[in-house]
Parts: C-alpha cells; structure tokens; sequence
DNA sequence: ATAATATCCTACAGAAAGGATAGGAATTAA
DNA sequence: TTAATTCCTATCCTTTCTGTAGGATATTAT
C-alpha cells in the first residue's frame, strides 16, 4: 500500500521543472543535481512522463524538457497514475471496469470502490501549482 | 499501492467468523474451504490476527477462532492495519512520527499526510459488519 | 563540419516484497 | 488414546522495485 519511489521522484521532478523552467528547457542532469536523484533513473522516469504527454522534450544542447500546460492544470493524480500505473487499492477495481467474475456477489467490492474513490478525490483535487506553493489545506 | 493478499483474505477471515461463529469456534479449516482460500496461508494470517488480539483461540477438537468483540465494533482500518503492517502510502507518514530529516522543508510531506489521512478516515469509518450487510453508502 | 551536450531506447541485475508451502510441536475434546 | 486443531517458524518461488549500463540519435554552438 505505498507510492513506489517512482511515483514520488516524478512528482520531485515535476515540481522542479515547474520552479526552474524559465523561457527555456530543464535538463535531467541538473534536475538529478538539484534533486540529488539519481540520473540514470531519472532519464527512465523522465521518459514516462514524456511519452505520457505531460512534458516537452529538445534533444542536444540546451535542451531538455518543459511542462506542456501550466502547473495548476497538473491534478497530482494524473501525475502518479501515469508513472504508478494505477493507484487502484485493489486489482479488481482498476481500469474502471470494476470487478472480478465475482463481482455481482463480493461483498467487499463496494468497500475497494469506495477507498479508491476517496483517493481518487483528494489527489484530484491538489494541483502540482499546490504542492510547489505548499498549498495544502488542513492537517 | 496496492492492499495485498494477506490484508483481503484477512478481512475475509473476520467476515466468515461474523458470519459462522454460533456459540463455537471457527476452525481455519472452513473457512479456507468456504472462502477458497488456501489452508497454510490462512494459518499464518489467522495468527497474526490472533496475536493483535482481534480473536481468541482454543485449540484441539472443535477448536478454532471467534471474535474478541461485535463485529460493529471493528474498524476495516484496524484490521487492515494490523495485517498490512501500515497503510500509510509512504514511509515518513508511518507510525505518526511523520517525517524523515527533511521534514521541515519537504513540500510533499503535506500531500503525503493528507493522503494518509483521507484513507483512514474512510477505512475506519465503516465497520465489519457494515461489509457483511452490505451496507457501504454511495458510488 | 565537428564537438559537446542532451534525449532516447531497452536490456539487464540485484534487492526486497509478496504469496504461499512444509513439517512438525503443542493442546484439547471425545 | 486418537483425531482434530492451533501454533511456530523456516524455507522457497515469483514478481515487483529500484536502479544501472551502454549506446544510438538528435541538436546546437563554435
């Protein structure tokens, strides 16, 4: 029941492309540095994200890559279920075609449903903008 | 981010001895075979229940487990609790120490927080026995 | 052109977690 | 005493996690 460290990374990344894009692009490497995580891994992440149409890339010198929408417009569940793959609690409630073959008699389905639902609901309403802003209500 | 299999087959457990226990014990024995779940594994779960304190045991002829109290009086957050180990989505919310070295200036530890709590809040609002009658409101 | 700087691609590998199984010791009821 | 049952804990196989490695490809500055 844990966000793997490639979930969290990509949110570090994103965070830090959000603060450090100015005019131009942001490179691995400087975000590895920054970060003080690891480049060959980011170079992975980077690419998930990249092919997933949340970022930009230039390829050779100076390039690097940029958010393609304004970091208010990134809900942090978009984020990491793109790079987790999913953050269904349970096998049986991703892809929302919800169930098993069991699915008319599991007494439990309607609980998973339920708790993937409240997590649905409060990463999908926190933007990355919040998170670099340290905009996050109560607690 | 997944709750594993020992965390579902351990709320299956609770809910068969809801269900079967009369005045008697509940051998583990049934209930892998009402549940279709394999007998060794169960052993294992079922002690970890009982050592956490949710059943009571008596061993030899007509043994087996019931539970400690009524079924309305156990959160499906205890129990996934115990069996999981935490549900806290990353390390540095678990155990409500909350946080590594860097908790004074981590933007994400309020997400991560947060998320802890809205996955407890829900999980320990609704009760074992609210599973077994099927009574989960909404979606 | 060329050199330097980046992304891009994908296979591999070690470590950790998940999902059981195995075998027997201890206890209890009939 | 015997059959049924919990209890204990070591082991094992598989999958996922967390990276690493090495190079191919593209771009820009000079």
């Amino acid at each position: 029941m844990m966000v793997s460290s490639k979930g969290r990374y990509a949110l570090q990344v994103m965070m830090d492309i959000a603060k450090n894009e100015g005019d131009g692009y942001v490179s691995v490497a400087d975000i590895s540095e920054r970060q003080h995580l690891p480049l060959k891994y980011l170079e992975v992440i980077v690419g998930i994200l990249n092919k997933g149409g949340m970022l930009s890339s230039l390829r050779g010198k100076n390039g690097g890559y940029r958010l393609n929408k304004a970091p208010d417009e990134y809900s942090i569940s978009e984020i990491l279920n793109l790079t987790e793959g999913s953050l269904a609690p349970v096998e049986c409630v991703k892809g929302h075609t919800a169930g098993c073959e069991n699915a008319a008699t599991c007494m439990t389905l309607p609980l998973w449903i339920g708790l993937d639902r409240v997590i649905e609901d409060y990463l999908s309403n926190i933007s990355l903008q919040d998170v670099v802003d340290g905009n996050i209500k109560d607690f």
